[in-house]
DNA sequence: CAGAACACTTCGAGACTCGAAGCAAAGGTA
DNA sequence: TACCTTTGCTTCGAGTCTCGAAGTGTTCTG
């Protein structure tokens, strides 16, 4: 029977995620931070190129009001810029700012000191990336 | 570098939920249920003992008001009963209506139907359950 | 038999989510 | 050029969720 093992996969998963999420709240309490800013903050990718809130809404999805809520909690922190993309201006593109990357940086060490999946060995990790990534490869 | 593997690790797991809630979306509307109603509804296996309360809150790792919230909608869609356990008069036990169980089936379904785990085969999926399994182990 | 501990509920405030409606910029057509 | 459509985003309002503080009733402990 799949449906099982699916069902065991998807609830795990799940748990996975909720369990962090869970231990991480005092850590977000601390910043003045929800799971929401949170996984918005995470998003920001301070490496990559300033994401629209077009781009937001897909990593997070979610629908552009509530982006547009979420984004207000981290601008009214400090911890994000809302800017005109000069190549379409009806595009506003989030940067962190330096307390954004600070705090950023913060969060993100804890979620990973605090998730479950810190128990997996090097080997392991990379064969649960390599089966979540097939999963998750755009439509195949 | 470890950290980059396990942070690939957490945002894919993450992200594997986000998306099986997002493509539920439309199937729990049919229902009136929402993302918390439907987690609540999920982890009441009718073929295991009605779970109190108390065991739901650590299920869902989420508070008790909390948890008297949904499980409020839940009793108002006439999905779930609540009674008191005989054992302990202090503690209400969950189970599911034969309206519950119904809708319970066809929700679990959709969700395995969308989750975009299903992709991967029975083997792949074995793999997987078993990795996530030693994450979730009780303190080891 | 107190008094502490426990399971749960109520209340109130804050946070989140989303559909509908509105705005300005960009793209398409003639 | 003018006009219409589409796109990216914001505002508004209603409904949902989340949680700390406080309260009720039950069980446990000394």
């Amino acid at each position: 029977m799949t449906a099982a093992d699916l069902t065991a996969a998807l609830a795990a998963t799940h748990d996975v995620w909720m369990r962090t999420a869970d231990r991480l709240g005092p850590v977000l309490a601390e910043h003045r931070l929800t799971t929401a800013t949170f996984q918005a903050l995470w998003a920001i990718d301070p490496a990559e190129p300033p994401p629209s809130m077009k781009v937001m809404t897909e990593r997070l999805h979610c629908n552009a009001p509530n982006l547009t809520f979420v984004t207000g909690q981290l601008l009214d922190r400090g911890l994000v810029e809302r800017s005109v993309d000069p190549a379409d201006r009806r595009s506003r593109v989030l940067s962190l700012t330096a307390k954004g990357r600070r705090v950023r940086d913060e969060v993100v060490r804890a979620a990973l000191e605090n998730t479950p999946l810190a128990r997996l060995d090097e080997s392991e990790l990379r064969q649960l990336t390599a089966l979540l990534g097939r999963v998750l490869q755009p439509e195949g």
